[in-house]
DNA sequence: GGCATATAGTTAGTTATGCAACTATTTTCA
DNA sequence: TGAAAATAGTTGCATAACTAACTATATGCC
């Protein structure tokens, strides 16, 4: 296989994700363990909106890395969970402005600290700069594709 | 937030898995511009039986990280693409021997070439080295979590 | 030998993703 | 101004993942 600068066997792992595959997981059983119903995904949406609260499914999209159809059925199921409302845009009728409840709010702390501790299980026994290198690399490579 | 060596803004793109996210994307992309009608989960399966044929959904459920419902269903619906073929163990009646048929052989060189070149377009301008110590973090972090 | 336990695989239910087609509204521009 | 194009969001269909509960077979051990 000439031209090939990676052989097989690295290939797959990289293709597969493993890595964050198994962040997740662990994340998922973190939440579970401190009794919280909520899904990765849905958790995904509540951070961007802890960072920036009413923003457009659109908006969503973008921050998120995910298609229309998957922000409209997490903003669905959240809904149902009274942890969102979806709130018509005064100036665009187009537009819905997806905000936090409550009960949304109350939520932050107990999974940012889970997200952090989940984080430091995975990158125990790495190194900074080493950290710092995966950032720029998985950056580059995502710039790469989009 | 003390004892936290990672800002919450670098969190979220890693837990997400961005990157291994925009791969797949692109893989897919790839098999379809080809004609290939196989999704990257189905490839996952044969990729590990091109490597070595005929194992039990046990040992797959090991090699591709997925549980056992995952691996049913798409053993299920390899098979009725006519790429796999479950043959009983003649020594232990509970077990499944997941065997490749001359279509899917017929689909390793392509497909390992487009998964080849898919991996070239990711890695664009990063240094080898980069490449290495990614790879060793992202496996330290399967270790430290598995 | 026979019961308890472990292992291999399947099924059912919920959530999530990707694609294509669709509706409603806004913007563009001839 | 008014038709075409762009944008925001939804719906339907197929595939895939996780959990829990289930069947069938094999193994361990008294």
């Amino acid at each position: 296989m000439p031209n090939n600068q990676f052989k097989r066997g690295e290939l797959y792992s990289v293709i597969n994700g493993m890595a964050s595959i198994a962040v997740a997981r662990r994340l998922q059983k973190n939440f579970r363990q401190a009794g919280l119903e909520i899904t990765i995904e849905q958790w995904s949406i509540l951070y961007h909106l802890w960072k920036e609260d009413c923003l457009s499914q659109q908006e969503l999209c973008v921050r998120t890395f995910r298609d229309k159809p998957s922000i409209t059925r997490l903003i669905d199921n959240l809904e149902k969970q009274g942890l969102v409302n979806r709130h018509p845009s005064p100036t665009d009728r187009r537009i819905n402005l997806v905000c936090l409840t409550e009960a949304a709010r109350g939520l932050q702390e107990l999974t940012l600290q889970l997200a952090n501790q989940t984080m430091e299980e995975a990158l125990t026994g790495i190194a900074k700069q080493d950290v710092e290198i995966v950032k720029k690399v998985l950056q580059q490579v995502y710039d790469n594709l989009k």
